[in-house]
RNA sequence: UGCCUCAUGGUGUAACGGUAGCACAGCAGACUCUGGAUCUGCUUGUUUAGGUUCGAAUCCUAAUGAGGCAACCA
């Protein structure tokens, strides 16, 4: 009954997390406002994978008039940069999200996290351990086997509030003490072996500089961050599940001293909820492995066309409402799945149909002489730059007696249901005429090096006078006024779905030789000056975008988003592609 | 063999004790000046075994399978 009248309950799709924050709100737990983070280590560039939380983060707080923070997540300064941090703004504005007045950097926080570590000392919750790593490892136990106690666990807080501030102070070499939380050797749950809270660092921090040389754990940091945020909900991925005591444990020690946020009378308590990242089929997603592709010069660098980072699909073409409708589409759930990379090409084609320009381009070009025409002979034609979207208006291409097409449009022994380019068998050059074959002409090879014919003088446009039909419609180039253009066929970086899937073989060895084929494409005049990004459909080929790397005026160079479906060449070819 | 989590067509995701639905992929057809788009139709699913119930994808138990946890990473 009164369920029925929550606003955000009355959603045809709820999942688990849009359940979880309703029934907050309707609880009242919010204090008034939902409040989400996303939290990256700037650390690397973000992936779709990221794109996953981000959307998740921030599509939450919108949907229930909230705010979402972006905090730098930076307590471990030997791995970030600004280079990253800076890109990752970058990521997520083009995105489309904005986090407001929302900037935090967990480093803003470290003065506060000491006095915090400094109160769980002198509560006992906490203590300086001098155990090394190795010998950590032993007292620590195994999941099956309870721990031991650090033989420092019980020294006086006295000691170990004067050992912390001289660790502070810069007097012991990285890894020589560390403070833990002590909480319980034998619990089945690793995490509450006496957590380390804060390590000896040495290092500085791409935004603190150096004042610090100990800094704070994940566990620790987070939760705290969290609260002083007035984060209420705070979503991560399935790994942090385990996590998930020992942060409300800092939770329940923040409340003890005071420290959660109040928001309108209501004391905020931030809740930690998990879901499954996301994975792609013919890609990797781990930052290591991104990593170590563009360490090892696999790929041209963070943003390749190739990669699945924001910067790399943002080169190759894709658009931001693509990328958003795929994270909707994909849904969210805690099962480890799989998704088919072919939704995600799916999302961009639909939205690029509706959006980009049509130009003609001939990527793999094989002549043809229109002999009924003179020599000399030169038209325009008029075409419309978007059939999906009559206010796009039309545009005039040249046409004359020779023209580039397709080689793949021709076929001298026509395969069944061919319904292009064979002897004797008329089709239409698109906006121009309809023409058949007469013969071709061969090198010594047998290559064909031109294809004649006629057209027929009264289908200018492309229509017949008589009404007729013809079932096969190329695409073409004036010769004459062909600009010649580079096009990179950017295609799948791996040839299998799971380039992890097999652990006899390196993932490297899944790579894909012909992700990243060059070629020189013959193109209508008007893609002699696209802008650098600009999006094209080139007919009955594929979404193409002018690289904003190499591109130079009056020579563009594009790379191919994604290709048409192509249900020819399904069937004519079988599988790939 | 400790703890935690997950399991619905090829893939992903709904159904919250009452007709297993949607999308992508695939197949077939219609239409088309892009073999695109659009439209129509179709194929394919509740891991297994018990139990509770008038009724179970849903609740309980067990099994099986998958994943996570033993960094001074996040």
């Amino acid at each position: 009954m009164s369920d029925e009248n929550t606003a955000a309950e009355s959603d045809t799709s709820r999942h688990f997390l849009k359940q979880w924050i309703a029934e907050d709100v309707a609880a009242g737990r919010t204090g008034g406002q939902v409040v989400t983070r996303f939290p990256p280590e700037p650390n690397g560039y973000i992936h779709i994978g990221h794109a996953k939380a981000i959307c998740i983060d921030f599509g939450m707080a919108r949907e229930f008039g909230g705010q979402c923070n972006l905090r730098m997540d930076d307590t471990n300064p030997s791995k970030e940069s600004d280079e990253y941090a800076e890109s990752i703004k970058r990521d997520i504005r083009w995105l489309g999200f904005d986090w407001g007045d929302g900037f935090y950097s967990a480093a803003n926080l470290f003065d506060r996290m000491c006095e915090i570590a400094e109160n769980l000392i002198r509560g006992g919750h906490a203590y300086v351990c001098g155990l090394t790593q190795e010998e950590w490892k032993a007292y620590r136990g195994v999941p099956t086997v309870p721990g031991r106690e650090s033989p420092t666990r019980n020294r006086s807080p006295e000691e170990n509030l004067a050992l912390f501030r001289r660790m502070r102070a810069g007097e012991f070499p990285d890894g020589s003490l560390c403070l833990r939380a002590k909480i319980d050797m034998a619990s089945p749950n690793i995490h509450f072996r006496d957590p380390v809270l804060y390590r000896i660092l040495h290092v500085p921090h791409y935004h603190a500089g150096d004042t610090w040389c100990v800094y704070p754990m994940y566990d620790f940091a987070h939760p705290i961050e969290d609260a002083f945020e007035g984060v209420t909900h705070s979503m991560c991925t399935l790994e942090f599940e385990v996590h998930r005591p020992l942060y409300d444990w800092v939770i329940d020690r923040m409340d003890e001293m005071g420290l959660l946020t109040v928001r309108n009378g209501v004391k905020i308590r931030p809740q930690q909820r998990e879901f499954a990242r996301l994975n792609l089929t013919y890609t990797v997603m781990s930052k290591r492995k991104l990593l170590q592709l563009v360490e090892e010069k696999r790929v041209t660098g963070w943003d390749d066309p190739r990669m699945p980072t924001i910067c790399g699909l943002r080169r190759r073409g894709y658009t931001p409402e693509a990328i958003r409708d795929f994270c909707e589409r994909i849904g969210v759930s805690k099962f480890e799945s799989e998704t088919d990379v072919a939704l995600l090409e799916y999302c961009v084609r639909d939205d690029l149909n509706r959006r980009a320009v049509r130009r003609m381009a001939v990527l793999d070009p094989v002549k043809v002489v229109i002999d009924n025409l003179p020599e000399g002979h030169a038209a325009m034609v008029e075409v419309a730059n978007n059939p999906e979207d009559p206010s796009a208006g039309t545009r005039k291409i040249p046409f004359s007696r020779e023209v580039y097409i397709e080689r793949d449009d021709f076929m001298e022994v026509p395969a069944k249901k061919f319904f292009r380019v064979t002897p004797g068998q008329e089709v239409r050059l698109r906006a121009a005429c309809l023409f058949t074959c007469t013969h071709v002409v061969k090198d010594a090879a047998g290559t064909v090096t031109e294809i004649h014919g006629t057209c027929d003088p009264d289908s200018t446009g492309g229509n017949a006078a008589d009404g007729r039909k013809v079932k096969g419609t190329l695409h073409w180039v004036s010769v004459a006024h062909a600009v010649p253009l580079e096009v990179r066929l950017v295609d799948r970086l791996f040839t299998v779905p799971d380039p992890m899937g097999d652990p006899q073989r390196d993932f490297l060895s899944f790579l894909n030789p012909d992700s990243c084929r060059t070629v020189t494409a013959y193109a209508e005049p008007a893609l002699r000056d696209a802008e650098p990004g600009e999006r094209f459909q080139f007919e009955r080929l594929g979404y193409f975008c002018a690289d904003t790397r190499d591109s130079r005026p009056g020579a563009p160079v594009f790379n191919r988003t994604v290709t048409l479906k192509d249900s020819w060449a399904r069937q004519a070819a079988g599988p790939k592609r």
